[in-house]
DNA sequence: GATACAATTACCCAAATGGGGTATTTTGAA
DNA sequence: TTCAAAATACCCCATTTGGGTAATTGTATC
């Protein structure tokens, strides 16, 4: 029997999954609740194995509540359920702890299947929702150094200074700055600490 | 009617495969090739709409597949299908541009579901695969740092130096240098270029 | 009140870094 | 074969950085 705890503000649509958890077997809707604020010590209490969470609530957002849940509770699992697709939603609802992520639209089969996918250890996501999770991790503009300077700055980025640079790739340490200023001109950077910060994230290395 | 290519160099699974996505309603099978090598070429003239590949291949490995075929057909769909369940396995997938990950255990009905869902935009994942791929967004340590020291770092990712840092945070560039100091030390590194990299990577700032 | 931690200011020094320039050789693509 | 890009190597020098040490203040928390 998996217990579920749900968070939504519009009385109607809670009302309505409360009752379509409720009416199907091995599934049970502990407690509703409209905002955060009220839920989170109850289901500190209650410990249930999954909670629904919408997003834009009035007060503390979903998103917060998840962050606070987690860090209560780092074996809860979470799935959003909201009409918010765009890109910060989604990500900051994951980095919080989300552990699965459904809009609105989906069906209430799909949404129960969910829910047991996520206590089984799976991560439910809408499909759009998946494929913007997919994408993240493509980088999304070829990298514009060649495979050399690409080396050097990865070297960089573990922290290795010029000479440890020189002695690993068997070259000197003029041929290792000269690098490391095309790697700042291509980067339009001027520093260690940006040309790491702009590797890091637009996955060059 | 969606046209599949598949790359997997079991004789046995190559054919059922084969079979199942030819005998399905909307479904082709236009190919089927057991490694990269020969794939390549024929997949850039077919031109298909989902490409199902296999990682462990003799010769090039899919996912280097995967990297070559993004490279000249990004808008390409391509779904692994593997028994490789490591983490760098599925990572180094999705960075190459893989749009889905199933596990070889997918029973044939969710294989087709997949191929349907990947060309609708989505991006089908087996559940402990999904799992791992969310969980990744999530920090894994809380960060160390206090909060004027997260501060201070996030200016340094932004490749501001000392004294800037200073003028925006109205401190002496002697603070600056405290902070910085203390945070190398809670961060075990000894260069900006570290502490940025494991800022970024541990979503400290 | 005591203790602990964060934030702040201060100084010294050696090493690393970034910016400017120039030049040769190798490689690969047109 | 010709040309461009990549990789190699070198010079000078001002600035930045990292490491060490110490003290003061405020704000919590106990």
């Amino acid at each position: 029997m998996l217990r579920v705890i749900l968070i939504e503000d519009d009385p109607d649509v809670r009302e309505m999954l409360s009752l379509i958890i409720n009416d199907t077997e091995g599934f049970s809707c502990l407690r509703s609740f409209a905002d955060c604020e009220s839920a989170l010590p109850l289901i500190e209490k209650e410990t249930p194995d999954v909670v629904l969470m919408d997003i834009d609530l009035p007060g503390m957002s979903g998103i917060e509540g998840v962050r606070r849940l987690k860090g209560t509770l780092p074996h809860l699992d979470i799935i959003m359920l909201t009409v918010q697709e765009d890109d910060d939603s989604v990500f900051n609802s994951l980095c919080a702890g989300a552990s699965g992520y459904l809009l609105k639209s989906t069906s209430p089969a799909r949404i129960l299947k969910s829910i047991s996918e996520v206590a089984n250890g799976g991560a439910p996501m809408s499909s759009s929702v998946a494929r913007k999770v997919v994408t993240s991790f493509k980088p999304q503009s070829p990298s514009p150094l060649s495979p050399r300077e690409t080396e050097v700055l990865r070297m960089l980025c573990e922290g290795q200074n010029y000479k440890a640079v020189s002695e690993a790739l068997f070259i000197s340490g003029h041929t290792v700055r000269m690098h490391i200023k095309n790697i700042y001109k291509k980067l339009h950077v001027h520093s260690r600490g940006e040309a790491v910060k702009k590797a890091v994230h637009n996955r060059f290395i």
